[in-house]
Parts: structure tokens; sequence; C-alpha cells
DNA sequence: ATATTCACG
DNA sequence: ACGTACGTGAATATA
């Protein structure tokens, strides 16, 4: 989880800098960042050489962090800064400065050459000036850059340049990798630290550095230093305000090295004043030079680096509109009523868009169309004509091949205008996300130019974003864009299916999503009827009870307040009520529910917390959030399935959320007596999966004990219990035993830890590592299993499912531990739910066409991850009863069987 | 926009 | 020594 925080976070701050309209200057520590690259791969020393035996761990990891800050800042002027030598000023004032530090390794100093080689292909200026430091260069070069207005970056290992960061100046410190970054404003400075950045100085000279080899005030570490300066503001201010301070051990430090913390303080000092025989006027920063980088990269043996920018043809992925060539001019024709017969020279395979703007596609508007076929291509805002018979008959003619960007949008939108889209043979947003679920961007401009073609632009730049997005009026510029996203598709329908077949998922795609793309849509078009009467009458219900709820609360706490803000919460329990804290979050107290539960018994108020949280949960996300989300011309709700999202291969659900309709609570399952069949004399009908995960996880690891459970259709928890504890009868097992057993097979599939077992199960750490043991000991398969899964995400970078689903895991070998074992944990988990999730699929595509040739009224209509549900007439409930499970459990053959089991009711709550 | 919480599989 | 269960979406508060 941390790993995913700190990268939204990194996003954030990177779309921080872009969204700044200043001009912007890079300024990068070359030594700094060289040295984090080159142990960020330290591991993989033996495998970065290049063909003559030069080591390249940490060129590449450069490369990589050189990719990503480029990408996020987009410099209008760059400058990498190199030490010059080992002498510099500050070894003329302090000779042993930098003394004692172990010599640079060969493996690295070897590669520094080539990095400047490396730079001047991206085209970024190196700099190096005799008895000065990197820092002090960037130190002058900021100032420079300030005066002259310009937002100012600089991206180092060295905590040390944090000193340099004001309100035009961020500091981006380089993590234990160097692509996790941290951006350091005055603000960061003063979180970090409890000190403004000007006294970073003042800190190092109190303290010293041991890196750099120079002193402090002896005893005095970061936190008496802190409190300090908070107190006297710098080292000139502690010695004037000697007189204020007991008499201490430390006080006499103090006095004693007071000479020491002057000179370090003078050494810590980054100077903004280096006579540079280079200026802001000669670092322009105008992007790469391509073929340049490509012989760099071929002497690096680099080859994916190299085979992506021949791939590119001119772009480097920088996603940057200005680094990228010019858009090259593209001719299209409007079309009308009156030459509605240039369609007929579709006649082999067309690219179209049916363009909306809203991402609803349910509901939105529609801003008009393109075709092409490379040759011609026809654009016009008057979605009409696509009803007229010429283009209705092209759309619903499947020997004319289609090629679109998201099939099942364009499939809703054009039956909406009553036209059926048949024949689609490409969909660029479905291919891109099974070649790599990671960059998943919803962009039909992102995504092209990730694949290396750049004649096209994103929406967000065209049309722009937030409350600006808008179509523009101007025809020329609408039209533009629309016919280069239409020639996107075009141009790369070749080339991606050429790679699908390289990845052997051509089946996967024509076979799987493809088909399934429009069954999703029916389901969605045939949308799920509400009973609104219900909902309100729990709406009221509920009000009474949650303002009785809350004047409980308010009475126990003596005093009003938000009880939805978890910061008011956790001042009243924790401050005011003193209970004590048990978990902290980033911001604060938690008061999340297993914290809570544990606080229950202290204070009557935590309880009705709990009943209230409960409650305001189902009134707003579920009753009010429902609401407003039915259509108000068939009363029901069209929930979209997003089918090229997740990392496994499963599907989601939004606008509203159908598969998270709550099932636990009593309280909360009502909610689902408010789904109906839409018509009279019908009912809903669910089927589901059991245990299909612990199934797939039989299966995939062949372990023997695991699918015997299965075969003797065993209660799986009870069997995994009898094994981990030793029994040799289901009838010993307790209620606590199958518990804890069933976690224990949870973990397994989420890429089992001690540590998270132990957590969910509240036993001690070497507890759960005891079952953890045993189980493996039982299940030696399954051991065997994650060890190889594992290996395997290691060699080849990526993990697969039955069906050939990819998940790359470019974190696998990540130095960072969180990032490696979060990485290892999901090589486990994702072969086991994606399989899962693909085996619905196969279900879902047979189960539609079965309805279909058997001519029954039943529809499917949602799909929640291991359970299909449906409205069908009474009458034909007998018949899904049996064909549903068949369907289902022989959607594919696996080396044990499948379970299914079914239920039906008038409402959706009734169906269990 | 991010963080927290909680609903589901 | 590190500090975690896997995959989602929505509402709310807070900045």
């Amino acid at each position: 989880m941390e790993s995913l925080k700190s990268k939204k976070a990194t996003a954030f701050m990177s779309e921080q800098l872009t969204l700044s309209t200043k001009k912007k200057l890079l300024l990068i520590d070359g030594n700094s960042v060289a040295f984090r690259a080159f142990f960020a791969l330290h591991q993989q020393l033996d495998r970065f050489t290049n063909h003559d035996g030069l080591h390249t761990n940490a060129i590449y990891a450069f490369k990589t962090m050189l990719d990503k800050v480029v990408k996020a800042v987009q410099p209008d002027k760059a400058l990498v800064a190199f030490d010059a030598g080992k002498t510099t000023f500050r070894t003329g004032k302090f000779s042993d400065y930098k003394g004692g530090r172990s010599k640079t390794p060969e493996e690295l100093s070897e590669q520094m050459p080539y990095l400047r080689d490396l730079l001047t292909g991206y085209g970024i200026k190196s700099y190096e000036l005799k008895d000065w430091e990197a820092d002090d260069i960037i130190g002058t070069m900021a100032r420079e850059g300030e005066a002259d207005g310009y937002q100012v970056i600089i991206v180092t290992g060295d905590r040390d340049l944090t000193q340099l960061a004001t309100d035009q100046t961020t500091v981006a410190i380089t993590q234990k990798g160097v692509s996790e970054i941290e951006y350091y404003t005055p603000a960061h400075v003063q979180d970090k630290y409890g000190l403004e950045p000007k006294q970073i100085i003042d800190m190092k000279g109190l303290t010293g550095d041991t890196s750099d080899n120079y002193p402090g005030v002896t005893k005095v570490g970061e936190k008496t230093a802190i409190k300090l300066l908070t107190q006297f503001d710098s080292v000139e201010g502690v010695y004037e305000h000697l007189d204020d301070i007991k008499q201490s051990k430390m006080k006499d430090h103090l006095i004693e090295d007071h000479d020491q913390a002057l000179m370090s303080k003078d050494l810590a000092t980054i100077r903004t004043n280096a006579p540079l025989a280079i200026h802001l006027d000669d670092i322009d920063y105008n992007g790469p030079d391509i073929d340049k980088l490509i012989a760099f990269y071929q002497q690096m043996d680099f080859n994916n680096f190299q085979k992506q920018l021949q791939n590119a043809g001119l772009s480097l992925d920088l996603g940057d509109d200005e680094t990228s060539t010019a858009l090259k001019t593209v001719s299209w024709t409007e079309l009308t009523k009156d030459n509605l017969n240039l369609i007929d020279n579709f006649t082999d395979e067309v690219s179209f868009i049916l363009e909306m703007p809203d991402e609803n596609y349910h509901l939105s508007a529609f801003a008009g169309f393109v075709m092409t076929d490379g040759k011609q291509t026809l654009v016009s805002r008057e979605v009409d004509l696509l009803q007229s018979a010429q283009i209705k008959n092209l759309m619903e003619n499947g020997n004319i091949e289609k090629n679109v960007f998201n099939a099942k949008a364009q499939y809703v939108g054009l039956h909406r205008l009553g036209v059926k889209l048949v024949g689609v043979d490409f969909d660029l947003l479905l291919v891109s996300y099974l070649l790599d679920t990671n960059d998943n961007s919803n962009d039909l401009g992102s995504l092209a130019q990730q694949h290396g073609y750049d004649q096209v632009e994103t929406d967000e730049a065209v049309y722009g974003k937030g409350a600006k997005r808008a179509i523009p009026d101007d025809d020329e510029q609408f039209f533009d864009h629309l016919s280069r996203k239409a020639l996107a598709i075009q141009n790369l329908h070749e080339e991606l299916f050429k790679e699908l077949d390289q990845n052997e998922q051509r089946d996967l795609y024509v076979n799987i999503e493809l088909p399934l793309t429009f069954v999703l849509a029916d389901m969605e078009i045939a949308g799920v009827y509400v009973d609104t009467d219900q909902l309100t009458n729990m709406r009221e219900k509920f009000k009474e009870q949650l303002s009785s709820l809350k004047q409980t609360i308010y009475n126990e706490a003596g005093e009003e307040f938000n009880i939805n803000s978890t910061k008011q919460l956790g001042q009243i329990l924790f401050e005011k009520m003193k209970l004590p804290v048990i978990k902290k979050t980033k911001t604060g107290y938690s008061t999340s529910v297993d914290v809570l539960e544990q606080l229950a018994s202290q204070a009557p108020i935590v309880e009705n917390i709990l009943a209230y949280r409960g409650l305001s949960k189902l009134q707003s996300t579920y009753i009010e959030g429902l609401l407003k989300v039915v259509h108000s011309h068939d009363h029901k709700v069209h929930t979209r399935y997003l089918q090229t999202l997740t990392q496994t291969g499963r599907l989601s659900s939004v606008d509203p959320n159908l598969q998270n309709i709550p099932i636990q609570t009593q309280q909360g399952r009502e909610i689902r007596k408010a789904f109906v069949p839409s018509h009279d004399g019908w009912e809903i009908f669910s089927s589901d999966y059991s245990q299909v995960e612990l199934r797939v996880l039989a299966h995939i690891t062949g372990d023997a004990n695991l699918q015997e459970a299965f075969r003797e259709d065993e209660d799986i928890h009870a069997a995994t219990a009898r094994r981990i504890f030793g029994l040799t009868s289901n009838d010993e097992v307790t209620p606590l035993m199958r518990r804890q057993a069933k976690a224990t097979n949870f973990g397994i599939v989420y890429g089992i830890s001690d540590y998270g077992l132990s957590q969910n199960l509240g036993i001690s750490r070497p507890q759960a590592k005891q079952f953890i043991d045993t189980y493996f000991r039982e299940y030696p398969d399954v051991k065997k299993y994650t060890e190889d899964v594992v290996e395997q995400a290691k060699k080849q970078g990526y993990v697969e499912t039955i069906t050939h689903r990819r998940r790359y895991l470019p974190d696998i070998n990540a130095k960072s531990f969180n990032r490696r074992s979060f990485a290892a944990r999901t090589a486990m988990n994702t072969p086991i739910q994606g399989s899962a999730a693909d085996i619905i699929k196969i279900a879902m595509i047979q189960m539609q066409k079965a309805l279909t040739d058997r001519d029954l009224k039943a529809t499917m209509l949602l799909q929640i991850h291991d359970e299909l549900v449906f409205e069908a007439p009474k009458e034909e409930i007998p018949i899904l009863e049996k064909l549903v499970p068949s369907i289902m459990d022989s959607a594919v053959s696996l080396d044990i069987p499948l379970k299914v089991e079914s239920a039906h009711g008038s409402t959706w709550y009734d169906a269990k």
C-alpha cells in the first residue's frame, strides 16, 4: 500500500509542477544522482553490463530518473552539474572536508563519462567548475533563474540542498531508488524538520555531518539542533543567547565547540555566487537528439530503450508536446447530407469515432464523428447523419471491419442513435490494456503516443480540462483533432496486433475481451430497475435514526461537533475524553472501525459512533447515492463496467458501482430490496462460483492435497483447519480453528506475510508464522508455486493468468523492501485473481450466447466478480437453474471441478 | 487534489 | 532493519 501511496503523492506533485505556467529551470546534481542511481541497482550490478564489459546500472537508473523528471517538469532550460575534483575551496578551509570517504567504486566511476554522453543525447548540458562543488553551481544557477522569473526544480539525492528551497525553487530528493522522488517546498521542509530552508545550514553547523566529515557541536544531534533553532533561529542566535540556556552538559559543549559550529555552518552553506562560465542563455532545453540516443543505447546494449525509440520513429516517450515533433497537417472532408455517397468508398475497413465529451456515454451529448480508412477522412458535427441509410448500413455490415477506441462506448452511443455497431476488429483501448495494464490511460492521444504514434494530441490538450473543458467551436481545430484520433487508430491497428501475437494474447483479445465488451454493453444498456419508493422509505427511517444518534453522541461528548470529521472526532475521543490512542494515520489519530471496536468497552459514545458511521455510510453512499443516478425515463440504473482498468483483469463498475452493494449486515442488505425486476411476473436470479480463487489456486499449483479437498467437495476451510491443526476428522474442527484456517487461505491468495496474517487474526507474529509454515508443509506445491511465480516475475518481468493475461511488475527487483515485497505479493495474487476473472468472463460470453440461442427472455444484468445476476420471467427460472450453473462450471476445464450455487427471488435481496 | 473511511469480491 | 495482506469505488472533510 505504501508504495502506491507514495506513487500517488509523486504523481500529484508532478502535476503541480506541470500546472504552473511559469518557465521552468531544471537543475540536476549529477554526482549525487549518479551515486544514488548506482546503488539503486547495485544488486543487479552483474546483470547490467554491455558487450564491452562496461557496467551500466547507474546509467540505466539515471536514464529512468531523467525520463520521469523531464516528463514531470517539462523544463524550458536544464543543466546537470558535476563535481570537478577532490579539492575545492572547502578543502582549503578545512583540509579534512569529505575526508575518510571510501572512494567511489570503480564500477561507478567508469560509468561517469558515459553519463555525459547520455545527457548529450537528451539535449541537456553538463557543467563542472574547478574548485567548486556541484551544489554551488546549482545554488548559483538557481538564484539566477529565480531572478529571471523561472520556477526552479533541483534534483539531487542530498538533503542538504533543501536549504535552497524557496517559493520559486522546489528541491526534489530522490529516495531509496531514484525513481521515487520527494519534493521539498519551503512548507515541506518546515513539515519535515520544523525549520525554514535557510536554517538547514544552521542545523548542519550544530550537528556536523559524518558523511562529509565535518564536526558539529559534541552530542548535539538533529533533535537538539531543531529545538535550539526553533528557539534561537540560527547558530549565531544560539550563541547570542547563551545566557538563556540553563547550565548543562549541552551548554558546555556549545561553548567548547563554538568555532567548529561556525566553521561547519560555513561548510554547509551552498554558495550562490560561484563564478560560472555558463548562464541561463546557454542551457535551453529543446528535447533529445533521437539519433544520438539510439546510437548511445546501442552502445550500452539498452535494447528495449533503443527499440522504443525506433518504434516511436521520432518522438521520445516523454509525454511532452513541446519535445515531440510538430504535427503534420491533416486533410479531411466535412460530410453533409449532400456528399453522403463518399461513404461508399469504405469497402474493407474504417476507423470510426463517435465523439462523446462526457465520460458517461449512457448520457453524454454527441459532439460529432469521424471515419477514415487512411485515404479519405470524413468528419461532421451532425450525428443525425449516422442514422442515414448509407452510414447505418456501413455500421451494421459485419464485412466491413471497424477500428475503434473503446468499442463498448461506441456500441452504446450508436445504440442510443438506433444504430448497431457490427464487425469491430480493432479496439485500441482494449488492445493497449492487454499489452500493458500499467499504462491504461483512457485517453486516445496519450495511448497512441505511448505506442510511438505522435501525430495526435491528447483530448486534454485540445479540449482543455476541468471547468474549461469544451469541444472547440472552431471547425478546423475540432475536425483536425478528430481526424488525427481516427488516423491514430487506423495506423496502430496492424502493429499492435503484432504485439498481441508476440505476447500470445491474440486469442485472449479475439475470443474473450472483444466479445465480452459487447456482452457488457448489453448488460449496461439493459440496466437494473430500482424501486425508488423502497429507497425513499429507508431514507426517512435512517434520517430519524441518524438524528437521534447524533443527539446522543453530542450529549455524551458534551459538545456538538462534526461526527464525520475524523479530525474533530479524534480530538473528542483522544484529547477531550483521553481514550488511548491505538493507531495513528499520517495526518492524526486513526478512528477506523478496528480502532473504535477496541475502544467500545471504555466509553458508550464509541458504540454510538460506530452505529452512526454505519448508518450514514448507507444513507449517503447507497440510499442517496443510488437515487441520484437512477435514470428518470426508465427508473433504472445503468452502470458502466470499466474493462480496461484493473491490474488483474477484473472488471470494475462505476456510476453507480453495483459491485459493492451491501450484503454483510442485515441493515445494509435491505438495500438490495430496491433492486427489482423490470417486469411484473419476473424474478431476480443469481449464480455464484463457490471458492473460485482457491480452486484456481489448487489448479495452478497442482497441489495434490488441495486438489483432493476440492474433488471430495469438502468444506475447504474446515479441511485446511484439520490439516494445519493436525486433526483426524472435521468433527474436531472448532469454529475458531475454521476461522483461522479461512484467514490463512485468504492470506495465501493475497501473497501471504506473517505480519499481515497476525494483524488479521489478532495473534502474534510467530503464531502466524507457525500457521503459514504448517500450511506450506501440508500443501507443499502451494509453497513451491509462491516461490516459482516470484522467480518467474523476476526473470520475465511479468506474470500471467491462464489466458495469458499479463501484468508487468517493474518493482519485483526494486531495492526498496516495501516495493519489492509488494510486487512479490502481487506476483502470487495476480495469476489467481486474474484467472478467476478470466473464467467468469468466458462464462459470460457463453451465457449471453446461450440465452440468445434459446430465445430466452432472461437478461444478464450484473457481474460481481464471482457472481452473475439475471432477471427472468418466473417460467424461465427452472431453465436458468440448470443452464447457468452448467455454463459457468464448464467455462474452462481445470484439474478440479468448479462449483456454482444459485438462488432466486422477487428482489435481489430475496435471491439468497 | 488528497486522505480517510468503508462498502464489495 | 525494513513494515505489508489482493483487487476495486464513493462519500466526506480538509486543504
